[in-house]
RNA sequence: CGGGGUGUAGCGCAGUUGGUUAGCGCGCAUGGUUUGGGACCAUGAGGUCCCCAGUUCGAGUCUGGGCACCCCGACCA
């Protein structure tokens, strides 16, 4: 390719959006450009790195058995209905009508199309286990776009769906996805954990999520650095410390008491108030989850996490309740608790022993002393719903952990049977008896890739391409195309290469050296070829790796040779 | 959805108490001089000042409404 005719322009100065590494070279090195928010256009050089990217994702799906093929984005709402997703889901998922109003909705995903093809297709055990896989678009209305193409609303993504004929069948094969998806990030050039992850809206019973460690990654993660426990903080188990200090234990039982605590409404007020630490108090907070009101109780030092008390209560609908809701239960803000709440369901955290805390009154300005569980109040659920925080321990090794933040590029889930149950993919195993079939999931993000490895190979220069999935192979220089001897050499050279299946990019343009360096380190392809008035002068041409500073000169005659050497390895 | 910010040439920005023909740098075009790390000179093209309504003799500037984009949070695979 030529610069000369190449679509789509550098920049010099990047637009002022561009707060991300990522986000600002993919602009100034001209690999995509924004449409509206989240929704961005590749360039030919940016879809130049989607197409190695895909390519790597083929080779390795292929290897582990799976079968590209290809799904619609323009779903009818009626299989999303059927699952049940097109009323869990929120406004994230578009809904569309056509011209006789028949309800659309554009893909975000693919189970349900999938499951309802696997219902058509699959009769016998004999046909299992298949795994079919594409590199689609997909439709997310984001709440809020952010970082380029780290988090869009229109994204490609790989996704991959497996079927088994039972639980033991998945689990069999799962170990091959991780790793080919180990694989496939390793040939992309991109660093990942693996962490254990929480299914979301998807279902299932397991889940990992692949991240690239990054401060400015969305997900906050859990990291053992002794034992190598990790997972998304959703999904996350640590150690709440036990409580130290005067507290007495349920056996020496005081009787509870009131206590005037006019205005003292949040743990830090309490702990100021009583000059006692936070986890000698049990906070309380109201929750809507799906339409019920729900009190959900845990040691002050604490904070609940959303994502396991929505799987503590089976609902993904979850929400603070509004003062209004919280008045009708008969609480009120900063002073409740479950000491006779009445019509209110009770989630505990199981960090609530039957040691004496201090509660809201579910009156104004009102404490109570001494509430002992299971004394006092009574739970309906009892359940791990805390937050992991630094400063407590690894369930499994008991090491201090470590908060990191991540950018998930991957997720794999075990599905299990929430697609094919209720869409009723059935098939009849060897006995003759009709069974549902066992499912699983796996989707990379090719853009927040393609952005993650930027994040992760980048200078102050611009890009730092991977060979595996760099734009070009070789980025070569003609210096001073005026003169005849210089322009002729290049493009002889250009013309070899190709012919050897090089990819080649060839700055033909009459700019000055220094233009066509900062737009070689900009662009960021592994290997520089420059040809000027002096490498010629010297019979050579010269070689300069984008990893490094050194360059070195090579005899016009073995320049070929060593070129393709380096556009093969 | 809540909070904050920004909309003026392709990009980055300036534009005074409302006052003539809206500027600067980069980029772009043409010509010339240059030629190993973002050259120089000259000439030139390029603008619904986000949109709509209003106030005013007069609006890029003031008022109201809307829209778009960015950042933080909430939400989310």
């Amino acid at each position: 390719m030529r610069i000369s005719t190449l679509f789509g322009r550098t920049l010099r100065q990047a637009p002022a959006e561009a707060e991300l590494a990522s986000h600002n070279l993919i602009l100034r090195a001209a690999l995509a450009r924004p449409l509206s928010a989240g929704i961005y256009s590749y360039l030919p050089l940016g879809w130049r790195v989607i197409r190695k990217i895909e390519a790597i994702m083929r080779d390795e799906m292929d290897r582990i058995g799976g079968q590209e093929m290809h799904m619609p984005v323009l779903n009818p709402a009626e299989h999303w209905k059927e699952t049940g997703r097109y009323f869990a889901i929120g406004p994230e998922l578009i809904r569309i009508k056509d011209r006789a109003e028949r309800e659309y909705v554009l893909a975000m995903t693919h189970e349900e199309i999938i499951t309802d093809l696997a219902r058509r297709e699959l009769r016998s055990y004999r046909q299992l286990p298949f795994m079919v896989y594409q590199i689609q678009t997909k439709i997310r209305d984001e709440a809020r776009p952010r970082g380029g193409l780290i988090r869009m609303r229109e994204f490609l993504m790989k996704d991959a769906y497996s079927f088994h004929e039972d639980q033991q069948a998945l689990d069999e094969y799962y170990p091959s996805v991780y790793q080919a998806y180990r694989n496939i990030f390793a040939r992309s050039g991109l660093r990942v954990i693996d962490v254990e992850a929480d299914p979301g809206m998807m279902g299932g019973t397991g889940s990992h999520e692949f991240m690239m460690l990054s401060d400015s990654g969305e997900d906050t993660l859990v990291i053992c650095s002794q034992c190598g426990y990790a997972a998304n903080v959703e999904a996350a188990r640590a150690n709440k410390k036990d409580r130290v200090g005067e507290h007495q234990r349920l056996e020496a039982l005081k009787p509870l008491e009131g206590v005037a605590t006019p205005g003292v409404k949040t743990i830090q007020q309490l702990t100021e108030f009583f000059t006692l630490p936070a986890q000698d108090f049990l906070k309380t907070v109201l929750y809507m989850a799906c339409g019920e009101l729900v009190a959900v109780a845990i040691r002050g030092d604490l904070e609940v996490n959303e994502a396991k008390l929505a799987r503590a209560l089976q609902c993904s609908d979850l929400r603070l309740a509004s003062d209004e809701e919280i008045a009708r239960a008969g609480t009120v803000v900063g002073f409740a608790s479950p000491v006779g709440l009445k019509n209110v369901r009770v989630v505990l955290d199981d960090s609530v022993d039957g040691d004496a805390f201090i509660a809201g009154a579910n009156k104004p300005d009102t404490h109570l002393r001494d509430v002992h569980y299971p004394r006092d109040f009574a739970a309906d659920a009892v359940a791990d719903i805390a937050l992991a925080q630094a400063g407590q321990t690894c369930l499994q090794c008991g090491n201090d952990i470590e908060m990191r933040r991540g950018i998930e590029v991957g997720h794999t889930f075990k599905l299990g049977y929430k697609y094919s149950e209720a869409m009723g993919a059935k098939f009849l195993n060897p006995e003759g008896k009709e069974v549902i079939v066992i499912m699983g999931c796996y989707g990379i993000g090719l853009d927040r890739l393609l952005a993650a490895i930027i994040e992760q190979n980048h200078d102050d220069k611009g890009i730092i391409w991977p060979k595996s999935v760099a734009p070009f192979a070789v980025h070569l220089a003609a210096l001073g195309v005026e003169d005849a001897e210089v322009s002729g050499v290049a493009e002889k050279l250009y013309l070899d290469l190709m012919s050897r299946g090089c990819e080649v990019l060839y700055d033909d343009r009459d700019e000055t050296a220094g233009v066509k360096f900062n737009d070689a380190d900009l662009i960021g392809i592994p290997l520089r070829v420059t040809v000027s008035r002096r490498t010629l002068d010297k019979g050579s041409v010269e070689l300069k790796q984008r990893t490094s500073r050194d360059f070195h000169l090579v005899k016009l005659d073995q320049a070929i040779e060593a070129i393709t050497q380096e556009c093969t390895a």
